[in-house]
DNA sequence: ACTTGCCTTGAAACGCGTTTCATACATTAT
DNA sequence: ATAATGTATGAAACGCGTTTCAAGGCAAGT
């Protein structure tokens, strides 16, 4: 291969010249800047881009922090992403981590080791502290909510998101209402659980425990909640479904087994899934692909200019009512 | 940022004993060892990995060209990769092409520039010289049905599986037999479409234009399908839908807007998709999953080794019979 | 005629970890 | 005692593009 010394060699120029022509500075006579491209031609010269990364101390590329890419919300942030990335010029490294700490850990070590710019985190079970650490070594951007921490983060209002869709419930008279979640830790969830207990409490309704339900990802899991509701003997008359996915699958199961829905069991899903738009399911719908989008443009902003206006972007979400609830 | 220098003067040993310490190689006095290592601590040194690329010439990344991330077919298939990337402790860079082909001639530009190892192809619009003309840059694997093309490729036979779908619709006494399709260029849609036009010719059937829907991709599409399949005169009476999703769509709005399935249209959808499993949708499983890691370990083994025992390797497609066809 | 300023150009340093090669000493085999 | 091995260690080269700095040339300004 080819390096940038052959070709000023070839060219009868020297490295610095070449590297002015290659990447398009001033201050080169037309003679030369014709006599490198030649060379390139000749030579079949293609830059080695690890070298411009050494040289130039920086990568273009953006890390991305995720539990799975192969589920809706995931891949609908990630296309957000993608889509500013590919406008800006910028790669994007894949880190899916299930949730297991150590590879998120692993992420930010790599952030650290300079292998990207900076680092989007879509979700994660890591401790803040982990964060703090993380620092210095360059941008990161939560797509979380992140509280009191004082982190950059674009995020949906999760708690607010959620005491929307209980007041609703409320309202329309439900007293037994119980969710679906994908897991309890994480700040998403932290939100969602201090909603539903502030808003029952308001409402003087004893939350249970056994009414929520987690591990609710896929749209197996739906099927699976529909089988368990069945087997209750208290069963909620409401629940709040935070993918829909899941509130897919637990509208399709119903409907297999003959619970009728919303009469027997009100559903409110969250994502305004296409999914849920064809099944007339009742949604709090989230601007994920946005929120990606967003998500880039801030880690990016950061990147080019080194300050940020923001630290955190909240994005809306909003009730749609159907005919599930 | 300390580095490899700052670590040697701090230890008093030279930067070829850092670099041994560093990366576990014998021949190192325990004295000196431990000397690195805290001089490690000392000055918090983390290695720049970027450096360590360009000594290597190598990056352990692979890029994952695909159309986009946000359609189960391809989260699932990037699933797979990701799973056993991670398991070598391989990197994957993401380069989401829409099927356009500048953005896929980007993505071998830049394995030619050495950002990567190597690149997995899910799908691709590009023809086959493009890819012909980075063959020496680097191990590309596809995961597309690559016929006559000298390349290597995990894939689904789909001329196979869209054979045994058909025939199975012929069986049943099928005639009037159309297909859903994303696009019609691509070696697996151009599989199909010979499927196509063989099974029909044996069976007596002339194959109609206006019975293959173009576009079909998400959900919507199938929403869309089924739309036109009601306002046109002459309806086919089975429908191959290579998605789950537009298979989905079909059978939900179907259902709202009272046709009756299978009776009126029969539905052979295509994936295996969880969705397919809930709405019982007669369905050609297949193996996406596995396919990814196949690739990625295809890919893994050619790189780590330098030489491949098998350039092609095709994964079965079984139809699942239940309730739509 | 002389200063100021812009255009051209190249040598050399830089970013930083890896690897090769030579050297020096300590063992073990003959 | 001598040759043959093995262990330990550092200097220097290497991978390769970018960037800084100094210098020479030439035209416009005074």
């Amino acid at each position: 291969m080819a390096n940038i010394r052959d070709l000023a060699k070839e060219a009868g120029v020297s490295v610095a010249t070449v590297s002015r022509v290659l990447n398009g500075y001033p201050y080169v006579s037309e003679e030369k800047r014709k006599a490198v491209w030649e060379a390139v031609e000749k030579l079949n010269y293609t830059k080695n881009i690890q070298a411009v990364h050494l040289a130039k101390g920086r990568t273009a590329i953006v890390g991305v922090m995720l539990p799975y890419i192969h589920h809706p919300y995931f891949s609908a942030i990630m296309e957000g992403i993608s889509k500013e990335a590919l406008r800006y010029g910028y790669q994007l490294l894949l880190f899916q981590t299930n949730y297991d700490v150590e590879r998120e850990l692993e992420a930010l070590e790599r952030l650290r080791m300079r292998q990207m710019d900076g680092l989007i985190v879509c979700s994660h079970e890591v401790d803040w502290e982990a964060f703090a650490a993380y620092q210095g070594d360059g941008p990161i951007v939560l797509c979380e909510h992140v509280g009191e921490h004082d982190f950059f983060a674009v995020y949906i209002d999760h708690y607010q998101a959620f005491v929307q869709a209980l007041r609703y419930l409320v309202k329309k008279g439900h007293r037994r209402i119980g969710y679906c979640i994908g897991r309890m830790t994480g700040p998403n969830s932290q939100a969602r659980a201090a909603a539903y207990q502030d808003v029952l409490r308001e409402a003087g309704v004893i939350p249970r425990r056994q009414w929520i339900f987690e591990g609710c990802l896929f749209l197996e899991d739906g099927k699976r909640v529909i089988e368990q509701w069945v087997a209750m003997e208290e069963r909620p008359s409401a629940l709040l479904v935070t993918s829909d996915q899941v509130a897919a699958g637990i509208v399709l199961q119903a409907q297999r087994i003959g619970v009728r829905i919303p009469e027997e069991l009100s559903i409110i899903g969250f994502d305004n899934d296409p999914l849920a738009e064809l099944l007339g399911i009742t949604t709090v719908a989230l601007p994920h692909f946005q929120l990606g989008g967003k998500a880039f443009r801030l880690i990016h902003h950061w990147l080019e200019t080194g300050n940020v206006t923001r630290k955190q972007e909240e994005l809306p979400a909003r009730l749609l009512v159907r005919d599930t609830a």
